[in-house]
DNA sequence: AATGAATGAGAATTCATTCAT
DNA sequence: TATGAATGAATTCTCATTCAT
């Protein structure tokens, strides 16, 4: 059994790409994202780059691919542990507000992705965001039929749900940029809601669904 | 008497430059965007744009200024026309999304812009994101003393409805796009959203806030 | 006999571009010169330099035209006046640094094209160079012949004149440019100079070539 | 034993370049320059032009500050090693014009560079001028304390010297350029000058500013 | 005569990608 | 593996000139 020689230290130059790569796509999204720029912050020789991914698309592609990865796993696990459909359904919510934190690029990137129709998305991750409103489907079907839920469409709140994390985490940093134009009570209403913020979400979406 | 010799002919110029941007920003954001299929989908000299506008930030800039000006003043006007809190709300909901179906393009834009930290927003339109928010605190404080809301927090009711009306309508695309991935039954879900898309925003938030 | 009705106002905008490009062609030389430049500071529109003038080479050629109409003309006619050889060169400086002064433009202007070749003189221009060589041989000659003058060669001669003269004129912008570099001493003495500088030059051709 | 490794070949390519550029900037100017010409007359791709050196202007500087780095040095030196004023006034005029004579860019470049008022010339290279005109200053004073010398301004004499070498050898372009209009015994007389242009403008000065 | 608008042909600069070592 | 250098294909922007009024 080979236990380690698989990678010496490549993995780590790769490792650096990739989390570079994802800070800068986040930032500046895959047209503005510069090859350049990101082999300079990763302290990488920009060929490096080709050497090991192949192509900034291949870049972008792998950078979403690892992002996600895990996102869909872990609903499907800690869904399953759950018993009623309202814990269920804040499990639900609870794994994706993780997610969000765990990885802050993913909201801006998921953000441009929508907006420009997904054209960049694989099929594969596609096949996970699908595989995850199946997942809230069952949940808010067990949950009207239990009696506890109102009936209402899954996509929207799946959209509600990931909506609300994406924006509050992306307009962190919005309105840090216009600190003049937001006055001050705003601000500390914005950075009490961080803290609580997965609670939050679930408070209200848990109050739009129930009856 | 001519009564229509008012827009010299270049103001048509302008508005075709500014309209078809604005489509181009919102389907591959700024970096995406080349002003030369810009000026080639407005039929316009690509010198024309340079001469009228100037550069392509200021561009983008036009654009968002342009998109941004009327929405603001229509929720002033309207919320003012309503007497009750749940109305008044149901009517903030109704404003923003409308406009955002009269400017398709203003959504993923939207998007773009939040998730970039709102680098390219300039001050003026910031201002109007944090009118919006005031009169929204308004209304939501008077439903409370009023005894019909229960209590929550502003910010994170508005990118609720923002961020509902901007997923279902950027949606659209992306779930087109990916066809293959898509099960049938999703669709067609979705086609009907779309129809009451707005009173079902309305009513799922309004439930959310409700005591 | 007809007296004024030549040109009524057009004359004035001629003027104005003219006067406006010559400046113009000085402080930047023909290829860094701007139409829209020449437009804007003449306060005429640009088409109307187009209108009136054809080209921006015909403009150039104008602008020289202009200049150096009157210099051989005014050289002929004062070396015809003065008697000896010695008084004929002074005549001959002075009437060149006398013009230099009038139009200030013209030392930049032939700086740069006698550093490229003289590509955009017409020949209208070299001609009336020629014949001012010829003029200064004549006297350079006579003053061999009277036993004042050691011979020399009349084109280095000129050029002595007229580097001079074009070096210290031009050379009063570079200074003030870099002040900080310059020393003190160094700027008040070029002050004087500015003052007497015909003179000076004067006495130290007339040192060079006398016996 | 590789004794000639030491130049990378990129060492090539930048010599290649800033020798093209000195050429073409020469011909035609900075505003006049064009990169692609350069590029493609240094054998060298424009965009390596941009690797390199960065931009137009960049390369514009490096190029000034080249062909002026070694002239400051050669009359420091050489001056000292002269003994009587006289002598020391030669080796400095002899030096200006052999550092012609192996740059012949130089003279048209600082032609322009004067004319437009040293806007592109860096501090670096002003302070090169002072320093000359100082060491001017030095002989001159020496040579009045020792009565070989008559009063004299020196900024005046440095442009002599330098006019004379600057015009003579621009305009060997100029009167090639104008054959029509230039007459045979012009010519010759100009070819003749070409081979003891040195000594001629030493002799020159000399009696300007002997007593 | 005069002008705002338009335009085609550049011109500088950028960028993803490849190459030689 | 890693890297400095090189490159072709864009891409943004400029500019002399023309047009319609």
């Amino acid at each position: 059994m080979k236990t380690e020689t698989i990678t010496p230290q490549s993995q780590e130059t790769i490792r650096n790409i990739l989390d570079t790569a994802a800070q800068i796509f986040a930032e500046v999204g895959f047209a503005g994202a510069r090859v350049d720029e990101i082999a300079r912050r990763a302290n990488v020789n920009k060929a490096a780059i080709y050497y090991h991914i192949g192509s900034k698309e291949a870049l972008y592609a792998q950078v979403l691919q690892e992002i996600f990865s895990d996102l869909s796993e872990r609903i499907v696990q800690h869904v399953q542990e759950a018993q009623m459909p309202e814990e269920k359904l804040r499990v639900y919510i609870r794994q994706i507000g993780q997610t969000l934190q765990t990885r802050p690029q993913l909201a801006a990137i998921m953000m441009r992705e929508i907006a420009s129709g997904a054209q960049h998305l694989p099929d594969v991750i596609m096949q996970t965001l699908v595989q995850m409103i199946s997942i809230l489907t069952t949940i808010l079907k067990q949950g009207e039929e239990a009696g506890v839920f109102t009936p209402s469409i899954p996509l929207m709140i799946h959209f509600m749900i990931v909506g609300q994390f994406i924006f509050l985490r992306t307009s962190k940093h919005l309105i840090s940029q216009h600190q003049e134009a937001v006055p001050e009570s705003f601000k500390s209403t914005h950075q009490t809601i961080s803290e609580t913020i997965v609670e939050e979400v679930e408070n209200l979406v848990l109050r739009a669904v129930k009856k």
